[in-house]
DNA sequence: CTTGACTTAGAACGCGCGTTCGCGTTATAA
DNA sequence: TTATAACGCGAACGCGCGTTCTAAGTCAAG
């Protein structure tokens, strides 16, 4: 799509009810709209606007008064906010819950709202909170909350939370798959790494796309 | 001001204003309010409308179509994003950045975007990149980002990024006063505290309110 | 020049929508 | 009981506002 198609006149119109929309909280009307662009007929706002919808720039909601926004806005509004449910704990002596297999432990609407800054995709992206010291090898403190999301494909190198069968505890390291043993890296380089001989004792929770601290 | 003085039906009117908003971009009329919530008669919406007003739920402009918005919706819309410019990076070997004195070494539209989830207050908050593996002892890693805020007044306990004169270093630790001596305590507890006997050597840079981290 | 697409103007139509008024119901107090 | 207020209903008034129609000005192609 063309954008350099918008005359000077629409592209004030835009700017224009943009600024509207957010200082009064509503949509400017077309006769609104004519006076601050200069415009004595509503008919030539109108005309404007629906070409203005055939661009795709904004959406109208025909017979209704005020009914029209920007898509810019919309796309804006829902998607540079996410909100990941903040769907438990997770301690080192017991698996990590995962939002499919229990439900939260919290409200359903125990969430956190993060910006695109910080996690770029959302896909069902799930948050936990670090209970105990145990993850200090993973550079990670108590009341940490980690941002998870299910593993699906786990590359070598990614930061991801492993269930141990046979140790029964839950950790954050770096997984390496090499031939058939697994080596799990902690991400405090002064500590040492584990070496799994057999890759069925080890069940990924999920990858760890963030972490977020907030001391006292 | 009693929020207990709501009726269900005010309340109901509330909930439905909200979420009218949220899916169309503009508010609902008095008489969409009313067939949403079983009231027949727009006098009652009216009615009721002024009386949100009164207890400061939304705020109308008279004489407008579509002319209300929720008072709620105007503060998280305009205060729930807050932009922290990304002033620099931070080094043990020299002294950390700070927003006054020198000027940011990224561009200064370089900013990172957090909610109120994550950081309360906005005021005059900074974001830096640790650089380098100088900072385990801190729990944090090469490429976190540390959230500042300059420092005024620091209680005991906070987490704190300091300069310390005589070993030329910057480095993040939680500060104690005790007595005549400062005691700079690892947030990794497997460290052993430093101990300042004068505190003239140490430069309090500011404090750390949040920590983010992003593993590849 | 004519033709036709694009853009602007002005005016009229008609429903949308906020406002207002009268009246009935219920509740708490004097 | 009456008085005052809070709350509800329905109808009517009147301007707000989207729509539509006619007409005209602009500009590039033929």
């Amino acid at each position: 799509m063309s954008e350099t198609k918008l005359s000077a006149r629409q592209e004030a119109m835009v700017e224009f009810i943009g600024q509207f929309i957010e200082e009064n909280g509503y949509p400017p009307t077309i006769r609104e709209i004519g006076k601050a662009c200069g415009i004595s007929s509503t008919s030539v706002v109108n005309y404007n606007l629906t070409k203005l919808e055939r661009e795709g720039i904004l959406v109208r909601d025909r017979e209704v008064s005020r009914g029209l926004r920007l898509a810019e806005t919309l796309r804006e509004g829902m998607g540079n906010l996410i909100r990941v449910p903040l769907v438990g704990r997770i301690v080192a002596s017991e698996p990590c819950p995962v939002p499919g297999s229990d439900f939260a432990i919290f409200g359903s609407d125990e969430a956190i709202e993060l910006t695109r800054d910080i996690v770029d995709r959302n896909d069902d992206l799930y948050a936990l909170q670090v209970q105990g010291d145990s993850m200090v090898d993973a550079m990670i403190n108590d009341g940490d909350v980690v941002i998870m999301r299910p593993h699906k494909d786990v590359k070598n190198g990614d930061l991801v939370a492993v269930w141990l069968l046979d140790r029964e505890e839950t950790t954050l390291k770096r997984i390496y798959k090499e031939g058939k043993r697994i080596r799990l890296q902690p991400a405090n380089p002064t500590m040492q790494p584990i070496y799994i001989e057999d890759p069925a004792t080890v069940e990924v929770q999920g990858r760890v796309v963030a972490v977020i601290r907030r001391p006292n």
